[in-house]
RNA sequence: GCUGUUGUAGCUCAGUUGGUAGAGCAACUGAUUCGUAAUCAGUAGGUCGGAGGUUCGAUUCCUCUCAACAGCACCA
């Protein structure tokens, strides 16, 4: 007998070894229909595993996020299978899932088309109709590779060879069509009903530059269909608040082919970069921080000696004058040594803090450019601390609480930490690890926040911690970043006196807290949808007549605001208030005032609030003093948008 | 950088057996003075990304090149 015990706790006992489909069907018929895969004692196995001792057991069906991913990783195979049918020569290699999909990556003598794709979904859904049974094998690795080899699939006979010699080696077969698989799978290719293909891409095997290119054929699929129009909703939405669009809609910046990978600011887009910065300028001047300003060239010879030049030479723009050769900085970090060299530090100096709005320039490879997010010219809110080791722990804690702060004072609230520990190369002793691993650790600990730990993805000089939000569509950006540094103090001579009068170099903390300030503005742009929160509106305000009669007045509200820090426009131009209000409210100016001889003869203003979507509500008359301490009630609130 | 796609007016886009280009919006001019998301009429606007080639003739076909887009690789 053998006794199994569900998840409610309730136990049923079978005789003899039995397969999670037989159990599921023994509960109910329509559990039995729906189950996808089973949880065997923590594992995800097929519905047609068998259990053969005294077990825990989930059924796992579509309404599980264990049982969606069955389905992709199943509509994945079933991909390869309709591309072996419709191009017999290809190859397949991997199909993996990953979020909101799967791919599959091929071998073939051409790229594949639009086209092509349609006819593959077809024969996809095709086959799922035909609701093949998808069986599971276990076969000697000799065998396996023979196999595949025999049929001309390569790069799955090398796949197998990698796989660790104590493994088994698993084949899944659906129809015609068998696959080398891990698994588990779905039972039958009828379960997957709801998938979408959506792109073609060039992808390189095994995920190295230097191998071949293979095609790779991106796919969605969910349980439901409400989920998936739902997730194609979604999509649209983004595209909708993509900020080059919105760039150019706006009028804030435009990019030309005489300077790729760089931004053109207009006048308004320029007005939220003033309001960022010197928003961040107050951050670091509350918070004890000198800012500083270091040159945009320097010699060569410092970025050699720095170790820039060994890593990222290919990647630095340059320049050469009077036979000397200088690079454009690609970073801020030595430019602040220097400011730390340029006196004799001693223990009570430090922690010693510089900011600077430093402008680097970074030849990014041209496939690696996008919009205003990645750019070659680019502006960091970059800090550098220079402190003891001990002084590490309060430094990233003030740190941490510091760029919480910022974030919510922008919007953002949710927020992703990481912390990335020791690589197999690095410099600096275990101690020195140990301990600032270990501050990093405390720190965010102390701040009582949820954090992964990415085991080796430190820097060789240091630990560091990673800061992402996540926007109002549920995309992570990652943005912030504390990195711990024992190496460039170090090769760039950097040194205090110590309570004993001896030399010490000190510990440098990188950090900066929005990244680079175009990415930043990229990102509100997408979060706000171009409505922007009033503090960083470029107009807050437009004062319209209705007819020519209420010019004087509205010239006369524009003085009043301008005199009161607003930044407002007047708009007096002969045409009818709908179509002034529709023109500003594309625009998303936040704040629209209708100034009619109702206004004028009262003395009031009507602003209509921006709503953003075609609506917009008017708030009731008042005073222009009304107005303006409205409107600074709104600047004050800054994460109201 | 790699694979694929794209590049036509300020913007969004049409434009096939190769015969030097069009629409809407914006702009400009005139009329209209009209109270909450587009008033009407007219005018102007383009080396069809750039360079070469084939051709009597190229936006269209070919080669090279630049840039953008989707991924991949990269991201100090």
């Amino acid at each position: 007998m053998i006794a199994i015990t569900l998840p409610d706790k309730s136990v049923r006992q079978f005789e003899g070894p039995i397969t999670v489909g037989e159990i599921a069907a023994s509960i109910g018929a329509g559990l039995g229909k729906a189950a996808l895969a089973g949880k065997v004692n923590g594992k995800v196995v097929d519905t047609s595993y068998r259990v053969s001792s005294d077990s825990e057991l989930a059924i796992i069906t579509n309404k599980d996020p264990e049982g969606v991913d069955i389905i992709r990783h199943s509509t994945a195979h079933l991909l390869a299978y309709a591309v072996k049918e419709l191009f017999p020569e290809a190859q397949v290699t991997i199909g993996p899932v990953i979020e909101n999909g799967f791919f599959y990556d091929f071998s073939y003598k051409r790229p594949f088309t639009p086209d092509d794709l349609v006819a593959i979904e077809r024969k996809m859904a095709e086959l799922a109709k035909k609701d093949e049974p998808v069986i599971r094998k276990v076969v000697p690795r000799d065998e396996a590779i023979a196999y595949f080899k025999s049929i001309g699939e390569a790069y799955k006979a090398e796949i197998i060879s990698s796989i660790p010699e104590d493994e088994d080696v698993s084949l899944y077969v659906e129809g015609g069509f068998t696959d080398l698989c891990r698994g588990p799978h779905v039972p039958s290719t009828g379960k997957l009903k709801v998938f979408k293909l959506m792109k073609l891409a060039g992808a390189y095997w095994r995920g190295d530059s230097k191998n071949e290119m293979l095609q790779r054929i991106y796919g969605t699929a969910w349980a439901r269909k409400e989920d998936q129009e739902q997730y194609v909703m979604m999509l649209e939405e983004a595209e909708k608040r993509d900020h080059r669009k919105l760039g150019k809609q706006l009028d804030l910046f435009h990019m030309q082919d005489e300077a790729p990978g760089m931004i053109f600011w207009h006048p308004k887009g320029w007005v939220i970069w003033q309001q960022v910065e010197q928003y961040m300028r107050r951050v670091y001047q509350d918070n004890g921080y000198q800012e500083i300003r270091c040159p945009q060239i320097l010699a060569r010879s410092l970025w050699e000696r720095s170790g820039h030049w060994e890593n990222y030479k290919e990647n630095m723009f340059t320049t050469e004058s009077e036979k000397h050769d200088y690079a454009i900085k690609p970073m801020n970090c030595p430019g602040h040594i220097q400011v730390f060299n340029s006196d004799l530090r001693s223990y009570r100096d430090l922690p010693l803090r510089y900011g600077e709005f430093g402008s680097c320039h970074r030849n990014e490879p041209s496939g690696a450019l996008h919009g205003i997010m990645r750019v070659r010219g680019f502006v960091q809110d970059d800090g550098h601390i220079f402190c003891t080791e001990d002084q590490i722990q309060q430094e990233c804690l003030d740190f941490t609480r510091l760029l919480q702060k910022v974030y919510a004072d922008f919007g953002f609230t949710d927020i992703i930490y990481k912390l990335s520990t020791r690589p197999d190369k690095r410099v600096g002793s275990e101690e020195s690890w140990d301990k600032a691993e270990k501050a990093l650790s405390d720190s965010l600990n102390s701040c009582g926040v949820a954090w992964e730990e990415l085991k080796g993805e430190g820097a060789f000089y240091g630990p560091k911690i990673e800061y992402s939000l996540k926007d109002a569509i549920g995309r992570v950006w990652q943005l912030g970043t504390l990195q711990v540094d024992f190496n460039m103090p170090v090769r760039l001579g950097a040194e205090y006196v110590d309570d004993h009068s001896a030399r010490k170099a000190p510990v440098m903390l990188h950090r900066a807290i929005v990244g680079s300030l175009e990415r930043f503005i990229g990102i509100l742009i997408e979060n706000h949808a171009g409505s922007m929160p009033v503090w960083l509106a470029p107009v807050q305000v437009v004062a319209m007549n209705v007819t020519e009669n209420q010019a004087t007045y509205v010239q006369a509200v524009v003085v009043g605001l301008k005199a009161a820090g607003i930044r407002v426009s007047p708009d007096l131009r002969n045409e009818k208030i709908s179509y002034k209000i529709r023109e500003h409210s594309v625009h998303k100016v936040p704040f629209l005032l209708v100034l009619g001889d109702k206004e004028m003869q009262a003395n009031t203003v009507t602003a209509r609030v921006r709503d953003g979507k075609g609506g917009g509500e008017n708030l009731p008359p008042m005073t222009l003093d009304g107005f303006i301490s409205y409107v600074n009630t709104e600047i004050a609130t800054k994460h109201t948008s």
